[in-house]
DNA sequence: ACAAGAAAAGCACGATCGTTCGGTCAGGTC
DNA sequence: GACCTGACCGAACGATCGTGCTTTTCTTGT
């Protein structure tokens, strides 16, 4: 890896530990040059603009996204097993992720209404988490794990508020039992999704 | 209504309008004056600093939450009615409010991990909020239209995942039938909720 | 109608924003 | 040794940020 890509990455990482405590638009070039111990125009110098910052920086949580939530997924045996290994990554990304709490759920409550670049990689970002969920919840089905008539749209859309509301349990309330809420919630879930 | 407090309101429901589209840390003190036909420095004289224009623009969105969702609810029955009711005022709120979407949810994933004056008063208008969701549940509990054994503070934990779920999908997905995903998680929670 | 006081404007400040530009210095190629 | 390229820096740009101070304009009570 060369110099260029090397520190561009560090930025990067960095970029994304700052933005999930400040929000992507509150992202400063000045104080994440500081932050890197580069100067303004040496951190400047590796991106076009500030959006196509905040764009790298959704690409790169993107990644890790995958790495620790749906890879992992994948050892697993498909059909309710996965279903449960993908809502325990979930979970254990926003307890151990970023100290902001999860880049992508600030990211959408700032975007969802400000139309550009920035909100169209968010958008094909969630568009493709939804597409994996669908796909490890459509698999249960075809094992027989869950009902062949699951509504699987309707499971990925109760699964996505149990993690939110587990995100604003545990981060804005700071309750302690957000995550054992979560899990009594998610059980629920899974027990009514079993085949009748 | 002395011609003071009559502009100093005018400003707090621009602000709450802004407020939702670019957040409350987005809100600026230029634009703000803009919108409203002011000058900057004849627009800062109604608040002590910016910081408390935040607050402030939080309590009046405290007091229009209260008068679009929990109020109305006082004039149906107590138990399952009166559950289904603020449910149906807390989807219009999100359907016909603000057009950046619920300044709440906003606000909390921005401010979730800011300390300061900001935060604190969020926490107190989710507590408040938490706790009439509470109130109204225990009641339908009481009334018998909820079993006993009711973990009310799971069923509310579960609703407001279901409404920041609706959330999501409404303004960040643009998601045509996220009101009759939300319907359907909810009638399925309440089922559950029902003695058995 | 007029004085008292509130409301808004005008102007200016230091700081910080994103961005540009010219330049330096190291490493690699002929 | 001459030349080029990529990485980075320091300084500066105009714009805008939040926030004071002073002056003008408008409301209001008598």
């Amino acid at each position: 890896m060369s110099k260029g890509v090397e520190t561009r990455t560090a930025i990067l990482d960095e970029a994304t530990e700052l933005a999930s405590r400040v929000g992507l638009g509150g992202l400063t070039i000045g104080t994440l040059a500081t932050q890197t111990g580069l100067s303004k125009s040496g951190l400047f110098g590796h991106f076009a603009s500030k959006e196509a910052l905040q764009v790298d920086v959704l690409l790169r949580a993107r990644e890790r996204f995958v790495d620790a939530v749906l890879r992992p997924t994948l050892s697993v045996p498909r059909g309710e097993p996965r279903v449960r290994a993908l809502f325990e990554h979930w979970l254990s990304w926003q307890r151990n992720g970023l100290s902001g709490g999860c880049l992508f759920v600030n990211a959408v409550s700032e975007f969802d209404d400000q139309e550009g670049p920035v909100r169209d990689e968010l958008l094909r970002a969630e568009r493709d988490k939804a597409e994996s969920v669908l796909t490890i919840v459509t698999a249960a089905v075809t094992e027989r794990d869950f009902a062949g008539d699951l509504d699987v749209e309707q499971f990925g859309f109760e699964l996505e508020g149990i993690m939110l509301a587990h995100h604003h349990n545990s981060r804005m309330m700071r309750a302690p039992d957000a995550e054992s809420r979560a899990r009594t919630a998610f059980e629920r879930l899974v027990e009514s999704a079993r085949p009748h």
